[in-house]
DNA sequence: TGGGATTTGTTCGTATGTATT
DNA sequence: GAATACATACGAACAAATCCC
């Protein structure tokens, strides 16, 4: 009798509703955020091997569920998907380290020329209010920490309005988590806050070229922090477990 | 005695082997090429509707492959996938469509601004054959125009080495295909031989800013072919038969 | 509006392939 | 290296939602 350790039917029919606010949300959503956010807050560290079965069972879902939230998460490059071998946590290269900088450089300094002088109060404030939370994380120095630095980024981008443009930052931001945990410091991840207020205030000011060196200045900060340093391997197990329940 | 159609058990067992260079490849990796094809030959146009059962039937497969497909089809934007309704062909709207052109000036300018001086005589030997291919099919001015047409875009993107970055051009290429489906007029597609010549030729002398007003002209012509034109409808089971047997 | 046909979402069994001893 | 254990790839059936008349 092969694989008999399967739960029963799994109980969430809970699992619905109560999400963040556009549209019906699959199953397999449920499943992809919940992994997406464990690696981006690097409780997944690279390698880390995703056995469909036991991400399942932490979700509550079958394995056709997770396939198809793996499937996203490969297609975005966050998960290596080998075939017959499975999923795992993405390792880049340094070389694709290189990349994503490059890239991000590039998008990210269209992102505040499109962005310079034409800034909502609406979007400013959204800004400012990502800041003041910023900073408020940044004692604790957790995950939430790194999560929230990325999502500066992030923000930045979607007030562009660009649909594209904010997934492709956002997809880089992530991968830059994963950088950032094979090849960065420790635990240095915070963004340095103060240059995000200077970059809004540039923005504000409708200082374009000013806005661009300061990008780029931060990005080289950013990168900076990329350097050698093994990371160590966890149970799998555990971290699931605090973000199956959303 | 619900859904009886479908067929025997699918006698596909030598779909395997005989593929591209790198890598086993996935029965759900075959349905993806085959539909991203089709997409991008203009064979299925925006909105065009694909339903499970009737693409696993054309390619053999069953509806679980299928689905994996159209999963990264969808997360490549090609595909929209709305929760119980089914996966359709993308159909962009003029916003997209602009954001697209945004973000390809871009990225294109990064791509031949680290191509300029740089190119090996291996790579202009590709573009040269590749402008050769685009030549010929000229004349005939089919689906196989539009596809040479793109991919020299995605050509000069993969041979900057950043896989990152060929992977986002080859994805805004694609999306092009389907903004001219929309919006273009109905088959001026080939994309000026001409001026790809000359991008060729910039990039050998190592001409960088030359390079760069090169693509951004050009970039200029073909967001010049962006014009009101409403698209037929065809029926699916023809056109996918073509694209089922590679 | 309602009911049947159709399509999608999901589960779960089986076959096949990979790792391990 | 063969046998065993295990994980993945795929398919068929079932349940639920949607569509269409």
């Amino acid at each position: 009798m092969p694989r008999t350790k399967r739960k029963a039917p799994a109980a969430s029919q809970a699992a619905n509703d109560a999400n963040g606010s556009a549209g019906p949300v699959s199953r397999a959503d449920t499943v992809y955020r919940g992994i997406r956010r464990a690696i981006i807050e690097q409780a997944l560290g690279p390698s880390t091997k995703l056995p469909e079965d036991l991400i399942g069972e932490r979700f509550g879902v079958s394995r056709t569920v997770v396939r198809a939230a793996l499937t996203r998460l490969a297609a975005e490059g966050l998960v290596e998907l080998r075939l017959n071998k499975g999923a795992t946590v993405a390792r880049p290269s340094l070389e694709e380290a290189h990349d994503v900088f490059d890239i991000r450089r590039s998008l990210e300094r269209l992102v505040v020329a499109r962005l310079a002088g034409r800034l909502t109060p609406g979007g400013a404030a959204r800004l400012d209010a990502h800041v003041a939370a910023e900073e408020k994380a940044k004692g604790k120095d957790g995950p939430e920490s790194i999560r929230l630095a990325g999502e500066f980024h992030v923000l930045l981008a979607e007030l562009t309005g660009n649909v594209i443009l904010s997934r492709y930052v956002g997809e880089l931001i992530s991968r830059s988590s994963l950088i950032l945990a094979l090849y960065g410091r420790p635990h240095s991840s915070d963004c340095a806050v103060a240059e995000h207020r200077e970059i809004i205030d540039a923005l504000v000011r409708g200082d374009t070229a000013g806005v661009e060196r300061l990008m780029d200045h931060h990005l080289d900060a950013v990168i900076g922090r990329a350097l050698i340093a093994p990371a160590p391997d966890r149970d799998i197990r555990d971290i699931l477990s605090a973000y199956a329940a959303e």
